[in-house]
RNA sequence: GCCGAUGUGGCGGAAUUGGCAGACGCACAUGACUCAAAAUCAUGCGGGAAACCAUGUGGGUUCGAGUCCCACCAUCGGUACCA
């Protein structure tokens, strides 16, 4: 009686499908657990391996909590507006509406082949006006505070296609598609003001379960910064400039300043710069290059010092020259700092290269000062202030304090803390995206299309390439462009640029809660029930910025009462990416590529989710192996065959109580802390155990099925109706285990002479010292061992370890 | 450079968190079944004749270190002058 995997896969998962076996129940009394997974992209390579390892993972935390009592929420849907599908439109003149149908067809149809238990009556699709309208009133809730606001930005901007380019088209500095340069173009830009809530942001991980390095990465690229704006006074005026530091004890080494090419200084004193012409052509050279020049020519320090003005350091009232280069940046601090090219490593060079004064005000601890510095000293846990008046002698950290104390009441500066965190630049000049919901009229400016007029559906179009200087596809549409003013009436034009992808994202955690709503985009009960997340699971790459966006709209929908709790995600967890048989990344370049319904056709879905939990650790990356799921799928066969070996004892043999008890501590416990891969292993273990004594009770193939089905829920569902049991398993609780039970009668304790290993001896669990003491006396190789030594130290480790220490 | 991770047999990996290193699986070898092969089942499987030696390298703490501390090396991922 061979497993026929096909047929019986087909069944269950037509049965679960017709009866929604596993959808979420609309009791709100029950205790419940939410599960979410980062839905998909439906790209046209359809699923990638990669999907399922997390799908599986939260799937068998999921049937694991049904089988607990809770009510589970574990919905699915698609991230559907996107680059690719626009692209593909450009190219070949299919509507991306299209594609995107197809493509989301295929997917589920590719999820549901491997038995999640998902609830599909949930599905959503950022594309459908019914989800978008609700992510086009979000953002004029956050246009309504002030959070939404426009300005120009610079963006890449291709010179052959005349597009706006994002990050990942750019490679190398030249434009994906064509490979025509790239440049900065200065485009007016709505942007989110997320900077706002950037220490909330810092402040409120303290309550969240999110792995270390989840936090680690969040607070890194907030990137919080304590430090001092100082005033230095420009000279023959009462003007002073205004710069940044976190190492104001290092002022007095301050002896040149450096403003960046954007700021605003430039223009202000044109008139009294001795060597304009040079100062403009450096500006212009700035700004000609992209970002990526930048970063390549870093390695290099430029820069033309603007003659005809000085600045004066506040402190030692020297006069000091002005810079200009573009190693200092517009977006941050204040765009201008004081060099310090003793104490950092990028005023050093400068400095080295421009034969600029270099004066040491630090020293390290319990070392001499040094003649001629090589490298700059920017220790600050390690320093001591010298030839710093008022500061020398004090450690950096006090020197710190007692220099902003003074810049405070000399009115020269004060405290002050930066974020590199930028504002979150919220247009897309691309069609595929959800149409940003505003109208500019002359006399009122900007305002939102009225509320009760949403969705502002996207306009049906035939030709999907750029407008005139990179605007969107949707300039183009001079009807649907044309509208009137909401406020006052008057003729006016709608916003022609688009969301980004990140945007229908931000908030679809929300809408699985209560999905079919047309009144609000989800309702008071279902939020004040469901809300948060219990458990979010997805890539280590969403885990900076759509983590970041995502609690951003959330504490904003929190501030102005729309949601009852401040953070969206209790506990955030990440899985490894999975790489190719060769060890590297997938690609189908690289001819790497494993297609799920190829492993489903040969192996079942079983097999499958059996093996991505048994690949190796859940957060680490792991490379497929043919070989190693076919292990998988044979132990998967020899569950089935201990059918052969079954008695109907109800309960457990003694041979095995304590291997099933621990089995059920050891399976919980490995769910609930992701260690699927040694869950599975205790699988194998048992099976294995079972074959060996060529039997297995009813009580005890009946547990093991139950702990096994999360992992492989189509044919252990199948052999649970095969021996005759009336319920699903599914529906069946979650099997539990006594603590005494698995605690063995008679344990092994190994003894060791001086740290190593020569004997082990039998004791009962409950053995006094004496007679653990005796025993290993009497033990043949101890006694030979030590006679005649002096034994120093006896250590007995109870129930561990027994240690003699002899000389 | 900085941030984060990882390093254990031929390979993927275990190790109750400081207590028998190599669980479990793959690959391999031998045997059984077979005319034969595949599948299946059984046995073995870090090195060494042994004493012993072995968890990237070198030190340290400890009765005892894969696990803790210090210094380094290598690989992978992220990021780019953040004052």
């Amino acid at each position: 009686m061979a497993y026929n995997f096909k047929e019986v896969e087909t069944k269950w998962q037509k049965k679960w499908e017709k009866e929604g076996t596993f959808n979420a129940k609309q009791d709100y009394t029950l205790p419940k657990w939410y599960g979410l997974v980062e839905f998909p992209y439906p790209s046209g390579q359809g699923l990638h391996v990669g999907h399922p390892r997390s799908y599986t993972a939260l799937d068998i935390i999921a049937r694991k909590k049904r089988m607990q009592g809770y009510n589970v929420l574990y919905p699915m849907g698609f991230d559907a507006f996107g680059l690719p599908a626009e692209n593909y439109a450009i190219k070949n003149h299919v509507h991306p509406k299209i594609t995107t149908e197809k493509n989301v067809n295929h997917f589920r149809d590719q999820l549901k082949s491997l038995g999640f238990s998902f609830d599909w009556s949930r599905e959503i699709n950022t594309t459908d006006p019914k989800y978008y309208k609700w992510t086009q009133w979000i953002f004029i809730q956050l246009f309504k505070k002030g959070l939404a606001y426009k300005t120009t930005m610079p963006i890449n901007f291709c010179t052959g296609c005349k597009v706006g380019l994002a990050n990942e088209e750019v490679v190398n500095g030249v434009c994906e598609r064509c490979g025509s340069p790239v440049v900065q173009k200065e485009k007016s830009q709505w942007m989110l003001k997320i900077t706002e809530y950037a220490q909330r942001l810092i402040d409120d991980l303290d309550d969240l379960e999110y792995l270390d390095k989840i936090k680690a990465q969040q607070k890194n690229w907030i990137g919080r910064s304590e430090g001092a704006e100082v005033k230095f006074k420009i000279k023959n005026t009462d003007d002073t400039l205004l710069i940044y530091t976190t190492r104001p004890d290092t002022l007095f080494g301050a002896t040149y300043m450096v403003v960046s090419p954007e700021h605003p200084f430039i223009k202000k004193y044109e008139s009294k710069i001795e060597n304009l012409n040079e100062v403009k052509e450096y500006q212009e050279k700035a700004a000609m290059k992209s970002d990526f020049e930048r970063a390549e020519l870093n390695k290099e320090k430029t820069g033309v010092e603007i003659k005809g003005i000085k600045a004066i350091n506040p402190l030692t009232n020297e006069e000091i020259p002005i810079w200009i280069s573009d190693y200092v940046l517009i977006t941050y601090g204040t765009g201008a700092i004081m060099a310090v090219p003793a104490h950092d490593t990028r005023d050093f060079e400068f400095a080295k290269k421009f034969n600029l004064p270099i004066k040491q005000v630090i020293k390290p601890k319990d070392e001499k000062i040094q003649e001629e510095l090589t490298e700059p000293f920017t220790d600050v846990e390690n320093g001591i202030a010298i030839n710093s008046e008022f500061l020398d002698g004090l450690e950096s950290k006090d020197a710190i304090k007692k220099v902003i104390e003074y810049l405070e009441e000399n009115k020269l500066g004060t405290k002050k803390v930066n974020y590199k965190l930028r504002d979150w630049v919220f247009s897309r000049q691309r069609y595929w995206g959800e149409p940003i919901p505003m109208i500019y009229c002359e006399d009122c400016g900007w305002v939102p299309v009225p509320e009760e007029e949403l969705p502002l559906k996207l306009p049906e179009i035939e030709d999907y390439e750029p407008g005139e200087n990179g605007e969107s596809p949707l300039a183009k549409q001079t009807e649907w462009i044309k509208t009137k003013c909401p406020h006052c009436g008057k003729e006016a034009k709608r916003e022609t640029d688009t969301m980004p992808q990140w945007a229908g994202s931000s908030w679809y955690y929300l809408r699985y809660m209560d999905p079919h709503n047309d009144k609000e985009f989800v309702s008071k009960e279902a939020l004040k029930y469901w809300n948060n997340v219990d458990w979010y699971n997805g890539g280590m790459e969403h885990t900076t910025l759509h983590l970041l966006y995502s609690r951003f709209w959330h504490k904003f929908l929190y501030d102005i009462h729309q949601v009852p709790t401040k953070e969206p995600y209790q506990k955030r967890t990440s899985h490894g990416m999975i790489l190719g048989g060769n060890g590297e990344k997938m690609s189908k370049s690289k001819g790497n590529v494993i297609n799920p319904d190829d492993i489903v056709k040969e192996f079942g879905a079983d097999s499958f989710r059996v093996y991505e939990m048994f690949m190796g650790p859940f957060d680490q990356t792991a490379p497929w192996s043919m070989e190693s799921i076919r292990g998988c799928s044979k132990f998967l066969d020899r569950v089935w065959q201990m059918q052969e070996i079954l008695t109907e004892e109800p309960g457990y043999s003694k041979e095995f109580e304590s291997m099933m008890h621990k089995a059920i501590k050891k399976v919980t416990n490995d769910i609930e802390e992701m260690k699927f891969n040694t869950a599975v292993a205790t699988f194998m273990t048992m099976v294995n155990e079972f074959t060996k004594a060529k039997k297995i009770t009813r009580g005890e193939y009946k547990t093991f099925l139950q702990l096994l089905n999360p992992f492989a829920p189509h044919m252990t569902e199948e052999i649970w109706s095969q021996i005759g049991e009336k319920i699903e398993i599914a529906k069946t609780p979650w099997p539990t285990y006594e603590e005494e039970k698995t605690i063995d009668e008679e344990i092994e304790i190994p003894v060791q002479i001086n740290g190593k290993l020569k004997a082990t001896i039998k004791a009962n669990k409950d053995a006094q010292r004496e007679e653990i003491d005796n025993a290993v006396e009497s033990n043949e190789t101890i006694s030979k061992l030590i006679e005649g030594k002096t034994i120093i130290k006896k250590i007995y480790v109870p129930g561990k370890i027994y240690n003699i220490v002899i000389k």
